[in-house]
DNA sequence: TGGGTATATATGGGATACCATGGGATTTGA
DNA sequence: TCAAATCCCATGGTATCCCATATATACCCA
């Protein structure tokens, strides 16, 4: 399954709503998740969002750290603290959140960014700003040019 | 197993839909995915298309790569950001998106061409281009005129 | 062998369903 | 009690479904 793939942009209404893309809406249900979970990128300004997949991504990393742990504590706060689980409307829509607003810089419209397993959301002109930087990036990737990244295998 | 061979050229109707060509669909078909995976080639002006088995070779350069990184984000974006999943609709037709559209010049004609496990969706002009060249290129290949090329051996 | 018919494919177009979006009405919660 | 969130319905645009037709190919039978 190819899970989120392409990239939509929606408008935001006048009640701080926005259409989830269908397609999206499609992967989530086929997940079996209710809602939607959704927690800032540490990496980007950008937000996280996803089902049941991306969850389990993340409980991954917490369970690489022994329970009543100092570290796990830790952890568990920073992930936990800055996630949200929107719920979706009967129309497929969901609430953008001043948490999710500051993080983006959204005002007026929402860009949708799948990534196979999650999608992410963002101020539009930032994901333009952005995916030009992954892409060269991503080439040096494949490209096994940058050192320190896993096993490259096989160039293209 | 053939997989995609030889090409097509049919026509973009009016309201951007074009028909994929039956022998395609068959792979398809017996390929057994919902649909249509397509992601913009980065070395030419072509879209590839395909089933599970172009999907899973992206998904393999993914998989080098630990979720929730970097690294990971930035190639998926960079992958799955010019992808799509069309649909096939009953009469085996597509429709032919924006994207594709900027990417290839395509205008009112189609040009499928047969790769083994994936196909190329081109502007026909251009096609008729890239061929002659690779057609070049294969001869030198054959003929064992390019270093580091020594066995072509003649795959399926 | 030749003619005629059946099947498959590409293509066009009307009808329908879906989707993003806006806004009113009702509920919830502090 | 007021503001915010949720539900519900309306609408315009677009994609999808379904049927019709033309053309080419395969098949059959005399």
């Amino acid at each position: 399954m190819a899970g989120f793939v392409s990239h939509f942009t929606n408008r935001l209404d006048a009640k701080g709503r926005v259409s989830i893309p269908a397609p999206f809406r499609a992967v989530l249900a086929r997940d079996g998740f209710e809602g939607l979970y959704a927690i800032a990128s540490p990496h980007c300004g950008a937000i996280d969002a996803g089902g049941n997949e991306l969850l389990s991504e993340i409980q991954g990393r917490l369970d690489q750290f022994s329970k009543l742990t100092p570290d796990h504590d830790a952890l568990a706060m920073a992930l936990f603290g800055v996630s949200e689980t929107p719920k979706i409307d009967s129309d497929g829509r969901m609430m953008i959140s001043d948490m999710v607003r500051e993080r983006t810089g959204i005002t007026d419209q929402v860009t949708f960014a799948g990534l196979g397993y999650k999608f992410q959301i963002w101020q539009p002109e930032k994901f333009r700003e952005h995916r030009a930087e992954a892409s060269k990036r991503a080439l040096a990737l494949l490209s096994g040019l940058v050192p320190g990244a896993a096993q490259p295998g096989e160039p293209a």
